[in-house]
DNA sequence: CATTATTTTGGAAGTGCTTCCAACTCATTT
DNA sequence: AAATGAGTTGGAAGCACTTCCAAAATAATG
C-alpha cells in the first residue's frame, strides 16, 4: 500500500532502525546518514502510519473528551480551552458529545478499549459507579469537569457557594421574600445550587423562603431550557401578590430568560417588579443585561487538560480536588424591592 | 500489560483465530465455541486493544473534522449533525478546532499521517492549493462544508443567491437607496454576499447603492463581530442624512448585532430609521427579533458526513457539489422607509 | 460404510512501527 | 600495536490484532 520505513531502508542502504531512529530525532545517528534518510524519506513521500506507532509504542497521543450539549457557550469555551492545552502538546483531540443521555454509557464503552485514547476529561456528567470502579482498576487517567468525586481529580465550580453568593446579593438589596427556580430537582446543578440558596437563608431570619419551584413537565435537558423557566415562572405568578417573591434566585441563565419572558408577558418588568439572578453568565447574558454568577469555564478546561497530562506522566498522583469560585457579575436584572404601602 | 486474544485463547483452549473470530462476530464458530470465548473474555475482562485493531484492519474507523470556532452557534450545530451522522455508524470523531488560522496547517499536516483517520470533513477553511494536491494524490476521502472547491465534494450554502434574495426583499420593502456592511473584503463570505447584492442591485435601476463597507481596522474573525459591525455602521451615520441609506444587507448577524448597537447609541431605532437584513441565522438572532437569512447547518452536516461514508465506501465516485439554499427570515429588524416630505 | 460436501478450527503470515542488543567502526589512549 | 571507549548501525523481537489457508471435524449423501 504505502511507503514504509523498510522501503525507506532498502532505497537508503540502512536498516529499519536507523530510519525509525532519524525519524523519531534519535540522537545517535549520523549527520550524514540523517540527511540521507530524511532526503529519501521526502522524495518518496513517505507519511507515517499512525496505528502502527501507536501499537509500538503503546501510546496514542490522544485524549478523548466526552460532555453533553448543554448551552453552546459552555460546551464550545470548554472545548476550546481543552484545545488550546492540547495542541501545543501536539496531541489529537476524540470528542464525544452526548446528545442523548443514552450515548452515555456507549461512549464510556467504547472509551475502555485499550490503546484507545491516553487519558479522558469527563464533563458535566455523574460517572455511573460501575464505570468508578473499572476506571479505578485499570488506573486509566481520568479528570472529571464540573462534577466532584473523591476517587478522581475533580475540576468543579462551587455551586453552593455560587448560589449562597447570589441568594446574599438579593437579601442585600432588601428583598424580604424570595424563591428559587430550578430545572429537574435531582439533577445535580438544581441540588447543589438550592443547598446554597437555603444555606444563605438560613443565615437571614427576617428573609421568607416562598420555596423551590421546578418545572412539573416532562423537559429536555434536566429542565435546563428557555421553556422551563417560563413555566415555573408562571407558577410564581399565579400566586397572589402578597405571596409572590419580589426576587427569585434562578439555578441558569437559560432558564432566566425564560422567566424573564414569562413576566414580561404578564405586564411585569424586571428588575421593576421582580428581581432576577441566575448562574452560567452564558454569552447571552451579555446581551440581556442578566445579572448573573460568572463560571471561569475555559480557565478550567484549560488547567484539567494540564492536570491530566501530570496524570498521565505519574499515575500515582492521589486525587486533586479543585474548586472555582464563580464571580457575581452585576448587570440590570436585579435591583432593589418594589417599595410598597406602608414599607419605610 | 493488558490481556490479549491470546491470553483468551490459551484459557479456552483454542485458536487465536477463533477468537478474534467470536469478537467479530464472524459466522463460522461454533455456538459453542462462542459462548465459552466469550465467557472467558468476559471473565478476564478482555479489552480490545484499539491501536492493533486498526493497524490489522488497516481501518480506524474514525473520521477527522476540522472547523474554525466560527460563531459558537455555527459550530455546535454543524458538530452536532457530524456526531449524529457517526454515532448510528459507530465511528469516532477526531476533531481539530481552529483558534487561530496558523493552526490550519498544522492539522492539514497531521491529517496526512497514515492510519489516522479514514475520512475528513473540512468546514469553513480556503483549502491550500499545495493540500489540494496532495489530498487528489493520496485520494483520501474528504468533504468540504462551506465552501467550494471543484476537486472536492463540497456542501455550502448559496451564498450569491442568499444575499441576492435578502436584499431583494429590502427592495422589495420600498428602499431605493442601500448599503451593506461586510467583514474582511477578501473573505470567502465577503466576497460572495456582495456578489449576490450587486447582483440583486443591477437588477433595480432606481435602487441607489451607497457603497460597501467594511471595517478599517484589523479586526479578529476576519471582521466578522460585534465590534466590527459597530464601527462600519458609525462610517454610515456619519454620512450626511441625505446619502445615508436607508436599509443595509449587513453580511453576518453578529456584524448586525454591533451595528444596531451603534445605531441605538446614536439616538436611531430599528427599522424606524434604518432597515437591517443579515445572514446566518444564529441563536441571537431569535431573541434580537432580526430579520436574516437562515442556513440548515444541522442539515449540512449530516449529508456532507453522509456523504463522507459514501465516499469512503467507493472512493471513485465523482465529486459532488451540493447547494443549499438559504431562507428568509422575517423578524422586525425591517420595514418600509421612513416616509420623507414629498415622497408619495 | 465409504465418500463427498460443509462447517469449524488452528496457526502462520501479515500490518508498520519501536526498541533493544549485539556488533561494528573509528578515534583515542597506553 | 594493542586496548579502550564512544559513537553508529543492522536487524530481530516485540506490539496485539486480522485474515487466509490448510487441516480437522462433522454432517450429508449414495
Amino acid at each position: 500500500m504505502g511507503v514504509t520505513i523498510y522501503d525507506i531502508a532498502k532505497e537508503a542502504s540502512v536498516g529499519v532502525g536507523t530510519v525509525s531512529r532519524v525519524l523519531n530525532n534519535h540522537p545517535s545517528v549520523s549527520e550524514a546518514t540523517r540527511k540521507l534518510v530524511i532526503e529519501v524519506a521526502q522524495r518518496l513521500d513517505y507519511r507515517p502510519n499512525a496505528s502502527a506507532q501507536r501499537l509500538a509504542r503503546r501510546k496514542s497521543r490522544t485524549i478523548t473528551a466526552i460532555m453533553p450539549y448543554i448551552t453552546n457557550y459552555f460546551f464550545v469555551e470548554l472545548l476550546g480551552g481543552i484545545q488550546d492545552a492540547l495542541f501545543e502538546r501536539d496531541y489529537d483531540l476524540l470528542l464525544y458529545g452526548v446528545n442523548h443521555p443514552k450515548q452515555i454509557e456507549v461512549y464510556l464503552q467504547r472509551s475502555l478499549r485499550a490503546g484507545h485514547s491516553d487519558g479522558m476529561l469527563i464533563a458535566s456528567i455523574d460517572l455511573p459507579p460501575d464505570y468508578t470502579q473499572r476506571y479505578l482498576k485499570n488506573n486509566f487517567p481520568i479528570i472529571l469537569l464540573d462534577r466532584f468525586n473523591e476517587n478522581f481529580d475533580s475540576f468543579f465550580v462551587e455551586n453552593v457557594e455560587g448560589a449562597r453568593t447570589a441568594t446574599e446579593y438579593l437579601v442585600s438589596l432588601g428583598h424580604t421574600r424570595l424563591a428559587m427556580i430550578t430545572g429537574m430537582p435531582e439533577s445535580t446543578p438544581s441540588r447543589e445550587r438550592s443547598a446554597g440558596y437555603h444555606a444563605a437563608l438560613a443565615a437571614h431570619d427576617h428573609v421568607e423562603n416562598v420555596g423551590i419551584f421546578h418545572p412539573v413537565h416532562e423537559s429536555k435537558n434536566d429542565g435546563f431550557s428557555k421553556d422551563a423557566g417560563c413555566e415555573v415562572m408562571k407558577q410564581l405568578l399565579a400566586l397572589p401578590e402578597e405571596r409572590r417573591p419580589t426576587a427569585v434566585f434562578v439555578t441558569s441563565d437559560i432558564q432566566a430568560f425564560g422567566a424573564m419572558h414569562a413576566l414580561k408577558e404578564a405586564g411585569g418588568s424586571c428588575p421593576e417588579s421582580m428581581s432576577i439572578v441566575s448562574f452560567d453568565d452564558i454569552e447571552l447574558a451579555h446581551y440581556y443585561g442578566l445579572t448573573t454568577m460568572h463560571q471561569p469555564i475555559r480557565k478550567l478546561g484549560v488547567l484539567a487538560t494540564d492536570r491530566l497530562f501530570a496524570r498521565m506522566d505519574d499515575s500515582s498522583l492521589d486525587p486533586l480536588h479543585r474548586r472555582f469560585t464563580p464571580e457575581l457579575i452585576i448587570r440590570q436584572t436585579a435591583g432593589p424591592p418594589p417599595s410598597r404601602i406602608g414599607t419605610v
